[in-house]
DNA sequence: CGCTGTCTTGAACTGTCTCAACCATGGTGG
DNA sequence: CCACCATGGTTGAGACAGTTCAAGACAGCG
């Protein structure tokens, strides 16, 4: 897994929206065009401040148990979003980009249930917890925004689900490869080839398998030809293979079998397609 | 594990809140009081009516992927949701009980993202969704109610995360008791015996393991003299147990370890603490 | 340069899946 | 009334995949 001749990754498309350099400036409307909604233009939402921060890499934007001011909207970067448990593993809840909310899921309490840290230079929209009721009157827009994020990111928790759910750990990685590209997509970004933000470790946390086995993965979607990977730069070669591969569900268990038509396969035999990528990377 | 002498599940307090007996005269004052925001009485809020829909055990509130247009709050009864792969195995996401917001996930899309059935005899407040920015902009209140469901969502979703995330199938099964015994307490339900409206092969696909090793881990915290199972009746019988229990984590794996100071332990060797309760149920 | 952290690979162990019985229950209908 | 079936739960036994431990390659960095 050795990559002499690292992939290049040059085809970002430009994101939507306009993305704030500076730290003053940014108003509501900024934020609610990011978030795609289609705000009446000049409105004035347009007069509304934002306060916009940006966040060093490594730096945390929230502590897990600290009181909860503010909910933010990750304008640029990466985030991680993880509990820590008393013996100190860390469990990887989910990864953030431009976009999404960030504290969403503090609204309905006092304290950060989450920590919130960035994976690389990064900048948020920081929205005040107190202000919230008056945004949401004065501006409706901004209520039903959020309530937009706020589905968008549970959804999403229950993609989370999806990967969890799958037994084989190679599934597990080849669903989260293909969400992450639909995310970057979103994004603007090339669905297929990207630049992981994270490491293997924190992967294999939101994974819930160990850091060995995501490495192992990783190999066995390049050798079948489905991804070509190098460090931490992944490039999708097939995406229909790796879907079909993604959809490989937990053997039907005690799902309503109406015969004895039962599969014998366990881990799908990867209908050996094309199955080099490894001749590339060695 | 055959329980000859049920457990008489009788403490149920009163839950708070009014529980409308009549398909008619439901209004948003009541939705906003179930869910627990402390509406400034003598509202408008208890002019606007809300359409109340019982559902019958088994029923259907939404079908994965048909048009979504209306979210539910749950007044009574139990919830399933659940996704449903293309060879019928079942994915259970959640289970939602009074208060609880359904259909959350959906505002941010055309079509419902999951289904969702009653697990028993249950009724919900319907809310279309053409109707939430009118009802936003007149009743701030309920805008904020929707905002603090759907966080309260979010967060239950990551609570999912956690007991996957565990890697002794013992473990995951203890803390969906703890979450549920809290989730019950907090609807005024005793959070010591309480009666699971789910089977156990609805229970395993929730933890993510086969049902025959939830099976085996009920079992298993039973002769721990953690818990009273039979059938569905579950009293847990030292809920610090229990809970220190549900703390186990997966191996530390990789965490920043200081030392050469690593446990050799695995799975808790569960101080043995009165390890009867088979000798009740046998 | 050694050090530290990330990633990879190898080999042994073990917990869970899988398959297969078995029991209890409840509904059905002869 | 009982045979019959379907459903849900429990338990046993073997196989396999992932964890665990161990070691090595590699890059960044003071």
């Amino acid at each position: 897994m050795n990559c002499p001749d690292p992939i290049q990754i040059t085809d970002q498309r430009t994101p939507r929206g306009p993305t704030p350099k500076k730290s003053v400036g940014s108003t509501i409307a900024d934020l609610l065009q990011m978030s795609g909604v289609p705000v009446g233009s000049s409105d004035i939402a347009a007069r509304v401040p934002v306060s916009f921060r940006k966040v060093h890499a490594g730096e945390s934007l929230a502590h897990e148990g600290a009181p909860a001011d503010a909910i933010f909207f990750v304008c640029a970067g990466t985030f991680k979003v993880f509990r820590t448990d008393k013996d100190g593993y860390e469990q990887v809840l989910a990864f953030a980009i431009r976009s999404e909310v960030l504290g969403f899921d503090a609204l309905c309490m006092a304290t950060y249930p989450v920590a919130i840290s960035a994976l690389e230079e990064s900048a948020v929209y920081v929205v005040p917890k107190c202000d919230i009721p008056r945004l949401c009157e004065a501006l409706p827009a901004f209520g039903l925004m959020l309530q937009h994020a706020g589905s968008l990111t549970l959804a999403r928790s229950r993609e989370l689900v999806d990967i969890m759910a799958a037994v084989a750990s190679e599934v597990r990685l080849a669903r989260f490869l293909i969400q992450h590209s639909r995310r970057m997509e979103d994004c603007g970004q090339s669905p297929r080839r990207f630049l992981l933000r994270m490491g293997r470790r924190e992967i294999s946390s939101l994974l819930g398998v160990a850091h060995e086995t995501v490495s192992r993965s990783f190999t066995t979607l390049s050798t079948l030809g489905l991804v070509h990977v190098c460090a931490r730069e992944v490039e999708i070669l097939d995406m229909d293979g790796l879907g079909t591969f993604a959809r490989s569900t937990r053997r039907q268990l005690d799902a309503p079998v109406p015969a004895r038509a039962r599969t014998p396969v366990h881990r799908l035999p990867a209908q050996g397609r094309h199955a080099h990528s490894l001749s590339l990377a060695a």
